[in-house]
DNA sequence: TACAAAATGTTAGAGCCTAACATTCGATGT
DNA sequence: ACATCGAATGTTAGGCTCTAACATTTTGTA
């Protein structure tokens, strides 16, 4: 009696699958029903797993985490200071081994065109979270959308170049697009 | 004899047909196949004009125009000041009438998961551009890449939102946008 | 063991997109 | 006007993504 039930081990198997494969021949040259084989199950069951081809490689249980930790700051602090010492505190709770899967991940999505495209619909809850943030402390609405999007850019744009190196600290890529957004000229 | 050629009529009646169709039923709502017959031609000819769905609503005269206008700024602005500049020169060149075009493809997208999730693919031109505008200022090369995708973002959230409004001067739309990014800190 | 729920499989089909080949249309020179 | 050549479009065929409805197996638990 395993305490992952089934149903999750299964999903294991095909994040795992999918980024083996397309870390090997690229997402496009890669069809879920491969990706389901190599899980050893059916394209069927792929789909009751993640909506969408894109979703098995994008899917990140980290953003949810990000969005809870931006959330989380306290009222006092200023807004876009409230939004980077959330990011900041989020992926100083990533350890090496985690961080590890996690460039696997984002190098399959730097190779792919359609991942990258895809990637601001895997992002969505955090920007919405960051918006939230910056709304709470009276920053206005259309506002809070344009710098919170903006911030997440930065950050996929941040990370996604540091997949492509090696042996480079996550918290440097994070430091780097807080920069930018902080005053960066 | 017209001016334009026979496959540019077809393009810009798929284009009509596709905003038309899209605005009353939704994008997804609406298949390449019923695109392509409202514009008198067969599905084949729609994929010889447009790569994807998507393309056919994303695809952007302006884009290039508004990498051009940044490239174009003089050597001696700073790095974003340069960005700004060019950003506000290439909105100001268009009319009210192809305004009104603008808005209502931005109402289409704004109102699509997929093609929210598709813009950044057709600004990636734009986003280029500016990185190399900054890039040829002294901006390092990630740096670069991070200052554009987030000033994209930026951009295109402040466009969504203005698309929603009636009656509002697009150059507001590229000014708060501009807001934001000036003066983050 | 027996049962209910969860997980997976099967089948069918619509829609996206590509490739190879055939056909029609349109601009150009005479 | 006419012929011609290339551009534009149509036809057919097929693989891939994703959904829906229904059947089957597996799992956890009484």
């Amino acid at each position: 009696m395993s305490r992952v039930g089934k149903a999750q081990r299964t999903r294991d198997r095909l994040v795992l699958a999918a980024v083996e494969l397309c870390a090997g021949e690229g997402f496009e040259n890669v069809s879920v029903g491969r990706i389901a084989q190599a899980a050893g199950v059916t394209e069927m069951t792929f789909y009751r797993n993640f909506p969408t081809k894109e979703s098995v490689v994008l899917d990140d249980p980290f953003d949810p985490m990000i969005a809870d930790a931006v959330a989380a700051q306290p009222r006092s602090l200023p807004a876009l200071a409230a939004v980077a010492a959330g990011l900041r505190h989020a992926w100083a709770g990533v350890d090496d081994r985690a961080a590890e899967t996690v460039r696997d991940r984002l190098r399959v999505i730097a190779a792919s065109h359609r991942l990258r495209a895809a990637m601001p619909q895997s992002t969505a809850a955090t920007a919405q979270a960051i918006a939230d943030a910056l709304r709470s402390r009276g920053v206005t609405d259309v506002d809070a959308e344009i710098a919170a999007a903006a911030t997440i850019a930065a950050l996929t744009a941040a990370l996604l170049e540091w997949a492509q190196l090696d042996d480079q600290p996550l918290g440097d890529a994070v430091e780097r697009a807080l920069g930018i957004l902080d005053g960066a000229r």
